[in-house]
DNA sequence: TAAATAATAAGAACTATTATCATTAATTAT
DNA sequence: ATAATTAATGATAATAGTTCTTATTATTTA
C-alpha cells in the first residue's frame, strides 16, 4: 500500500474522534481540507484502513462505523442521543464459558449494552 | 391491527426456522405459498410484528434479522459459515457493574460471540 | 526523467429498505 | 346479507449506504 496524501487525512480523521464517526461524516469533514475529494475515495480507504487493522470497523445497526481504538472493546449505546461511549469490560469467564459449554471457538466478544446515559435518565 | 392472511403466513414462516431469517428468505418462502405477495409487505409486517414484539428484529452487520425467540439471548457467530445459534448467558452481574461504573442505565444486553463454530474449527 | 501502476474523481450500479398510491380485502354498521 | 369504512396490499418509485467501473492523476521505481 503505498502512500496517498487522501488516505493520510481520512486515517487522522478517525483517529481525532470519539464519536466513532460514519463515512460520511468522514467525507464532510474530509472535504473541508481537501474539497475535491469524492466519496468514493473515502470509502475505499476506510475500507483498506480497517482491512491492514489500522482502524476497526463494526456496524451500528445498519450503518458501518469507524474507530480509532482497534483493542477490543465494549460500546455503551444511549437509546435517547445514540451516542456510543468506549468501555473495556473483562469477559475472560464469559468466553470461557461458551467455549466450553458450546463448543464454540470464540475468536471475538462484542457486547453493546443499550440503556440510557447519565445525561439522558 | 386487524387480521390479515399475508401478515399470518409470515408470522409462521418466521417461526418456523432457527436460522434467523431476512428479509428476502421470508419473501422466497412465502411465495411458495401465494405467489403473488410482493416484497413491500414482507417488509411491512415484520416491522409490524416486531413493533409489536411478536417477533424479534436484530442487525446482523448491515441486514435485518428476524427472530421468533422474543426473550433476551446472545447469539455465537461463526466467521466461517455465518451461522448464527442462539445462546442464553446470563449477564446480571455485567449489568450491574455498567451501572455503577458509567452511571448508564442498561435496559438490553447484546453480546455477539463471534468465532468458530464446532463444525468449522 | 520516463515507465509502471496504485490511487483518484465522477458517477453508474447495487443492496436493503421505506414510501406512495390506486386497488383489494377485512371488519362494521345497517 | 350488503354496503360502507378503512386497513392491507401489489406495483413500483424513492432513498440510504455502499461498491464498482473507467478514464485520469499521483506516487514510486528503474
Amino acid at each position: 500500500m503505498r502512500f496517498s496524501q487522501k488516505r493520510e487525512i481520512i486515517k487522522n480523521l478517525v483517529r481525532s474522534t470519539d464519536t466513532h464517526p460514519t463515512a460520511d461524516w468522514v467525507f464532510c469533514e474530509a472535504k473541508k481540507i481537501v474539497p475535491n475529494i469524492s466519496l468514493g475515495t473515502v470509502y475505499r480507504n476506510l475500507k483498506q484502513l480497517s482491512g491492514e487493522g489500522l482502524i476497526r470497523k463494526f456496524y451500528d445497526n445498519n450503518v458501518a462505523r469507524y474507530d480509532w481504538n482497534i483493542r477490543p472493546h465494549s460500546h455503551l449505546k444511549c437509546s435517547s442521543c445514540g451516542d456510543l461511549i468506549d468501555v473495556k469490560v473483562s469477559n475472560k469467564n464469559f468466553k470461557k464459558t461458551i467455549q466450553k459449554r458450546f463448543d464454540f471457538n470464540v475468536s471475538d466478544v462484542e457486547i453493546t449494552f443499550i440503556g440510557k446515559c447519565s445525561k439522558h435518565n
